[in-house]
DNA sequence: AGATATTTGTTCGTATGTATT
DNA sequence: TAATACATACGAACAAATATC
């Protein structure tokens, strides 16, 4: 195990920070964070302890532990306790990235004619990237996911998990991106169509032609990228958003008519 | 102004709080976090203040802190002092997101291409959306960020500044899109740009075919939006993305060349 | 402009929980 | 099991900011 950092170069950072003011813990935050860069901590590097940073930082103890929360909130340090324990640099999860963003959505009403736009933009262009390097074990796992909805639903139950196990498809395919903004950016797109009530809304009510179609231009899919055929792959899931497109948007008139009365918008 | 709500059900929500163990303060947040949506409450309303929280939570004026500061970090509350004073519930910006995001891709070493391959998928198509309904003045604020960079260069510094103008030109752009997962993407990408230190390196050398191929690009888009013609400006939009990629990453190979010895990567 | 009341912000002492040895 | 080292939680007192009169 590393030994913890000793913290150079403090009386600078001292100063920076406001001397009884607001945003105490904010700017202790951000020194942290400076010091983080400076030194070139990486994942699984521990800061120094509590009671040496309240020493280092001239705060009190409350006012370290807020700034630590800023820090964790961000996903950038996880704390432990016991011996040898402390604060340790993470790295910041796409989880927990995907939800920080999701917030910034939360007021805006995202429609469902945004992400197809955006879906339609990039999927094409992701599976084209992947289909020369794609390994054998990920087209397979994505053929293992593909089963989970061959069978028409029996139940709205199964309707739904269905419609989920769809779009999980998408988020592995996603995953498989050499390009992490891409990759990310996909997922994104897939968790939004998860969790937008609209989008549950429509997947409650029972829609063949959406499987269907999907299974039919997934398979295509897989079927291009085992050749790993890239324009193939691109047309195959240009089809396949712009039929997804259709279908959802289509759908969603019909559920907002229905709900139209009992609208939350004033 | 709104009168303070009340808080409803709280029986139900200590429970969910863990008696004395770990994590206290995230599970508050996240108690507060469901009240807000469960009360529907939008930017602007109020909390109950401080000792409000404490005496319906149960948990100490630390644990309240902490858990406010969790949502703070996440701008979806702001607090001030004063009568009439607490936290309030603020929409969280493109600003704060984006920050947030980059947190995400700061251990992850985003490339020039990687970059490159987003905006040629997206920023044609945002342009395309744009021209039918874009304003005039619009328009106008798009030629006077222009005329920023019209004429050469005369030094390092001049020649970094109209770099960070061209972005911006982009940036203002991705700000009038009316799909805000578009707009919000197209913007983090430039502002990735502007911030990536080996764009940073690459702005410090002179380049003047970047300059006067993205002038030339950037006055048959005022031209094309003028006219409301998508495909043109989908056209423009297209070629701008590609000569820049081009150069980009031309200078990129120039400039990690020369910093081949020095670099941190283990 | 100044005094006051209200509300958040900061500190410190103390006690408790938790993981390592 | 016990001792140790660390974070976590609480409460009281005080400081600072700001709205109102």
């Amino acid at each position: 195990m590393k030994p913890p950092v000793t913290i150079q170069s403090i009386d600078d950072a001292r100063k920076r920070i406001p001397s009884r003011g607001r945003n105490r813990p904010q700017a202790v935050a951000e020194t942290i964070k400076e010091w983080i860069i400076e030194h070139g901590l990486t994942p699984g590097d521990r800061l120094p302890q509590e009671h040496q940073l309240i020493a280092d930082l001239g705060v009190s103890k409350g006012t370290v532990r807020e700034a630590l929360k800023v820090l964790e909130t961000q996903d950038l340090v996880r704390t432990r306790t016991g011996p040898g324990g402390g604060a340790f640099i993470t790295e910041v999860s796409a989880d927990h990235a995907t939800a920080l963003l999701a917030n910034h959505f939360f007021f805006k009403d995202i429609s469902i004619a945004d992400i197809y736009e955006m879906r339609i933009a990039l999927e094409p262009q992701l599976v084209a990237d992947l289909a020369p390097y794609i390994a054998d074990g990920q087209i397979e796992e994505l053929r293992a996911r593909m089963s989970a909805y061959t069978a028409p639903p029996a139940s709205i139950e199964e309707e739904k998990e269905q419609r989920v196990a769809e779009l999980e498809f998408h988020e592995a395919l996603a995953g498989f991106s050499e390009n992490p903004l891409l990759g990310f950016t996909c997922a994104f797109l897939v968790r939004l169509l998860k969790e937008l009530t609209v989008c549950k809304k429509i997947y409650e009510q029972p829609n063949p032609e959406l499987r269907e179609r999907g299974v039919s231009y997934q398979v295509q899919l897989i079927e291009a990228l085992r050749a790993r055929d890239a324009d193939t792959a691109r047309a195959v899931l240009q089809a396949h958003m712009r039929t997804a497109q259709r279908i959802m948007l289509a759908q969603e008139a019909q559920v907002t008519k229905g709900f139209l009365s009992i609208s939350k918008k004033t």
